[in-house]
Parts: structure tokens; sequence; C-alpha cells
DNA sequence: CCGCGGCATCGACGGGTGTCGATGTTGACG
DNA sequence: CGTCAACATCGACACCCGTCGATGCCGCGG
């Protein structure tokens, strides 16, 4: 647990190399294999769609612990790791918590992946 | 291991859904999931982009061994992995068993990341 | 025919991860 | 001020995963 202290913004910092371009070195494998592993969950992708269909592309906990038919811990506990990849933002209004997707960080991901020099 | 007794390309599977665009459902989450989870590792994606940078665009085992600084069944594992997630492919000719990216893979999880850019 | 080199598989070990219930924290509301 | 609802954190559990050395299998060359 805490592997990361600091919520560092992994999408963001991942989309550099191409994959298919050159060799990654260690470092740059080592982010987007973190941010890959944030993704590599069916109950965070089914999270992150959610976010991403809801009205106002937001949504608290209590509307996203149903749908994927997990304890609310475990949902907090999967959105606390899309938060720390760069993938979520949570912003606090009353007593909800509102996530939402960060703008560009999927692409980003997707632009690691596949060739983007089109 | 081995979840799959029959090669299923994942790969090629999990793509039909745009992440952003509707909530993915139990199945087609599971299924992206494994294929994120195939890449979402340092030495993998070293690997990938290994073969993919590799003359010929394939590469056998023993020149993958000391540029990830593994283990040469450590590595056999990693791309059993990989091929097992419809991203390699697995070529034997004479001693030698020599690995090539599947054309498109890549793309379809990055096109399954992003909202369908086309 | 026999040895050798390349590769896959096996068994084992340590660490990471997903999940839950219980509990703490914080803000809203009567 | 007391209570309730929403959420985060904690502790614990089972399970999966990455890694290694040892070993088995399979072609090739002598």
């Amino acid at each position: 647990m805490s592997t990361t202290a600091a919520p560092v913004r992994d999408a963001a910092t991942c989309c550099a190399a191409p994959l298919t371009a050159a060799p990654l070195d260690a470092d740059e494998a080592a982010r987007l294999a973190h941010v890959l592993k944030a993704l590599a969950d069916p109950a965070r992708l089914r999270l992150l769609s959610l976010v991403a269909a809801a009205d106002g592309a937001e949504a608290c906990v209590c509307d996203l612990t149903e749908p994927v038919g997990l304890s609310q811990p475990t949902v907090s506990h999967h959105l606390k790791t899309l938060v720390d990849a760069g993938l979520l933002t949570r912003e606090r209004r009353g007593s909800w918590a509102f996530y939402a997707l960060v703008p560009g960080a999927l692409d980003a991901v997707a632009g690691a992946l596949q060739h983007p020099g089109r």
C-alpha cells in the first residue's frame, strides 16, 4: 500500500514515448506500467466508464457502488487508485465527493500505445 | 494461469466498446482488463518495444534477455503472457522462437481507451 | 549416435492486490 | 447540540503475480 506518497500525474508524464517507435528505457516503462496497472482492473474500467457516462461527466461514490456491485470501501479504494494514476479528479462538495475524468488522460495513454505520429 | 484453454484474441475482441462512450458491462470490462493486465508491467512493455524495434519486427528470446535484465525463464513467461493476450505471435524456426507484434493489436487497445477517433 | 544450445515448464518464494467489515471523520440538518 | 449520511481509512484475509533456479524437451551439428 501507499507505494506513492505524493499524487503523481503519471497519466500525463507517461505518454512521451510511443511504444512501437523505440525501445523504452526502464524509467518510462515503469511510469507507463503504473498507469496501465490502474486501468487493468474490470472494476476500475467500469468506474471510469460510469463516470464518463454520468450526467455532467462526474459522479459521487454513492452513485457508483450499486452499478459495479462492490462495497463502498472497495469503490473508494479503486477511485483513489485512479486519482493517484492521474486519470480522475476528486472534488468535495458538501458531504459528497464528485469524481470526474482528467481531460486527455486516457488519450495520452492511448497515444503511448499506438503510434501517434500518423 | 491458463484461464483460457483456447487461444483467445483478447486484443482483437476487447476493442468493441469505447470506454468513454457508454458504461462497460462486466464481460467487456473483463476482456479489456485482461489485455491491459498483460500490458501493465514494465518488463512486458519493454519486451514489446524491443520486439517492435528489432530488425524485421521480430526477435528471439536470446536477444531479449540481456536488454531487460531478466532471466530466460522469466522472459519466456512474459512473452507467453503477451501471446495469450493476443499482442504477440510466436513462430518456431529451428531452435529459435521468434516473436512478432500482432498487427493492429496495440491500436485496438488504444482505440478502446479513447473515444473512437474514427 | 551423442552432445549442445535454445526454449518451455515446474516448483517455490516473496511481495503486491482486491475485497470485505468495522471504525473514524466530516459536513449537513433539525 | 445531537444525529445522520457520505466518504475515507484501517486491519485482515485470500489470492494472484513476478521472479528465480532447476529441469525437461527439441532441433541442430559433429
